[in-house]
DNA sequence: GTCGCAGTTTTGATCGTACCAAACTGGCTG
DNA sequence: CAGCCAGTTTGGTACGATCAAAACTGCGAC
């Protein structure tokens, strides 16, 4: 068992006695044998089970834990967690993470999303049910009420963002929205936010929603483009640690 | 997001020993200290290194190895990798590979590329330059070239849609497409295939192109949605294990 | 009966050692 | 210099042991 191709994220070149445990045990949770949310047999029964040394149960149970099939909180027994794709793009941003701090690739990372938002507002603009113009509209005014609390104005920007997500009725939608705000949480605390800022912000996500209202998709890209470049400003900053932008004041990046 | 977002794959509560290795050979790497393409120090040198046992060093190396930092084969030494987003979307590939042999994720999945590729060639039909249209044209006329012979029109065919994918000139897209593509390739051989379907999807290739050369959105998009859905009818039954599409005869899904 | 707590058992985390086989190294030979 | 071969390095796996935290058990108090 020499030449193999692995199935492993880092493509490996051959086969490893823990790769057959990791199957198995895969076979054994997608099948239902061992059902979501309960605890993995101890790692002796394991042993004793598949016939092989601890070492390697325990390295086909790190392998499962990372690529998301089992939680593996440090001292207790790992759980089964059948992976949805919130935990895959989870996992994704993890290892984006790296790459973010030094290129620019968190440029990149940005310009995906808003070359995807203006995808989904155009989709918005032209499909949207009336429950998804509901549900914006509520998130709107949302939005609106919460002007002069910048930490509450950020929930409910990401909020009214995350109905354009959901109005595909693609559940990979909501969770690559997911990925993105979790990324950009890190950062948020290094933004600079200011209700003049939540107010601009506010504005346009109001433009964007009257354009949907309007079914011009032509509009409502053009309004989503202006709104997140514009957002792209403030969120360039917080990874550019020796500019200090003088003239910006105190303002903010409210752009879930 | 019900209660915390890990930034993990799956989320740790703790801290085990291996954590803060990962943590240190993490640092050497992005810092420089480890540069790119090297091969790690041997297991028992960082054992000294670390003051920790192998079994902690081998653990810290295969969750180095899963999150994409180094690359892991099974009896060579651990090579650094600083990750890009192809490892970093490959990785998340390996973990949705889960959730499609099941569920309608499969559907979502594909949904999502279709959804992804309305808004390329949209983007290619208003600002594609010369160089891509040049680069279209050539992938087109490979794939009309290769009409006869299955295996290279799937090439070919991948390479048109990769095209596709590098005109908004973000490193990320192109990897997106090969994250797809190595999805699919996983079932590509339970495609049914022939040289008439090869000619079907040959000509929608040819109708998204003069789309995007007439500089018409609305059409480039019609067209590859018509043609991603019609490629989905393919995929689709390499995931229906039970299902023999009797009337369709010997034919393929060539819809990279 | 239920609740709380101390003692016991289970079990994950780590360590050390050992052995094997494949990869690597360096020198020897033609 | 090419090619082969033995010695060394190094990763893969195994076994056993120890420790601490979690899980469990049983007993007594209310």
């Amino acid at each position: 068992m020499t030449g193999e191709a692995g199935t492993d994220a880092a493509a490996a070149g051959g086969r490893r006695a823990a790769d057959a445990i990791v199957e198995r045990l895969e076979l054994r949770i997608v099948s239902g044998e061992l059902p979501d949310r309960t605890a993995l047999p101890p790692e002796r029964a394991l042993m004793a089970e598949f016939g092989a040394s601890r070492t390697v149960i325990r390295e086909a149970i790190t392998a499962l834990s990372s690529r998301g099939l089992i939680e593996n909180r440090p001292r207790y027994r790992p759980i089964v967690r059948k992976p949805g794709f919130d935990s895959a793009l989870g996992a994704l941003g993890g290892i984006v993470g790296h790459l973010l701090g030094e290129t620019e690739g968190v440029k990149a990372l940005f310009d995906s999303r808003i070359f995807l938002e203006r995808a989904l507002v155009r989709e918005a603009a032209m499909h949207a049910r009336r429950a998804d113009i509901q549900a914006l509209r509520e998130a709107l005014a949302a939005n609106e009420a919460a002007i002069p609390d910048s930490a509450r104005f950020y929930a409910t920007d990401v909020a009214f963002h995350a109905v354009l997500y959901e109005i595909p009725r693609n559940p990979i939608m909501p969770a690559i929205h997911r990925a993105y705000v979790a990324w950009l949480a890190v950062h948020w605390h290094r933004m600079l936010r200011s209700p003049e800022r939540n107010r601009v912000n506010y504005q346009s996500h109001r433009t964007i929603f009257e354009a949907i209202l309007e079914r011009d998709p032509d509009a409502a890209e053009a309004a989503l483009a202006s709104h997140l470049n514009a957002a792209w400003e403030y969120v360039r900053v917080t990874f550019e640690p020796a500019v200090e932008p003088m003239g910006v004041g105190q303002m903010e990046a409210g752009q879930p």
